[in-house]
DNA sequence: CATGAAAAAGATCCAGG
DNA sequence: CCTGGATCTTTTTCATG
């Protein structure tokens, strides 16, 4: 299940979870390899799927959307999950979606333009897909502290 | 505040978000424009500070991470918050870090090897800060039905 | 699996409109 | 703010150890 990487597989996905663009052979330089075998090296961990995709991160904010909140969704008895799951993917501010244990059936996560739409997307959107009893919101404040990606890659599995 | 963004400009966002080494000159192919034309948008976006960084995503499960959970922090009366920010963020497992409003002062993502691990860090870790009063844990399911980025940058601003 | 060298593709710079 | 072209950098391939 866990993949087995080694210490040049964690130093390339050290640099690269962090930048996208860095160059191979920059990278290469680093770890006193070719740029050959970075290469190599990263080619097999997107086909091991390891490495899922890469992408830009856009400031939300600043392209309009100055609202964030995580959602508790409770649903009702003897509800199929994924009738509701393909509902949720139809509204494109809710950027990630997962099943919970405990308390909630779901909690994602929803991106909003202000209070008003947030509160439009909950009402309108959310609470009126057929399955969904009720739902609980975490409103984040403006300001995200900080957001990262994990960073010490299976440390203590092999070397 | 929001900034003002063109066809292009959110038609550029739109796929470097998606893959962050998606060629420049392929994005210029499909928008009909130059590759300087592209090259230079996203210099501007960056700038700007619209585009915060580029990453690969990697699969937490397959390098050796098979827990998430949300946990919301009740932090006890007169707290200074950014002495709890402090401390959290020397727990590298903590991969997000939100202010709350309403129920919790914080909201954090957090990621665990296991079961086992994710108490430990919850009891010996978190719940050890000085400040924090007590912890509600949202455990996630295993499987993500989905994570994506928000794609309806700041549409109905400007054509 | 790694390497170095060669070929192909892309990014970056710049003068000009 | 765009363009085309020159130039420099990076990626990718491949024969070899």
């Amino acid at each position: 299940m866990a993949h087995t990487l080694d210490k040049l597989d964690r130093k390339i996905l050290h640099y690269i979870s962090q930048n996208a663009r860095t160059p191979f052979l920059e990278i290469a330089r680093e770890c006193n390899v070719s740029g050959a075998a970075i290469h190599q090296r990263v080619q097999k961990l997107v086909n091991q799927g390891v490495i899922r995709n890469s992408e830009f991160v856009i400031d939300q904010y600043k392209v309009g959307y100055q609202t964030c909140a995580y959602i508790g969704i409770v649903l009702k008895n003897n509800i199929e999950f994924q009738a509701v799951v393909d509902h949720i993917k139809e509204i494109p501010e809710i950027v990630e979606c997962h099943y919970t244990t405990g308390k909630y059936a779901m909690f994602i996560k929803m991106y909003a333009k202000d209070n008003r739409h947030l509160l439009r997307l909950i009402l309108d959107k959310i609470s009126t897909i057929p399955g969904v009893a009720n739902t609980e919101t975490f409103q984040l404040s403006l300001e995200e502290i900080f957001r990262r990606q994990l960073s010490t890659f299976g440390v203590d599995e092999e070397k």
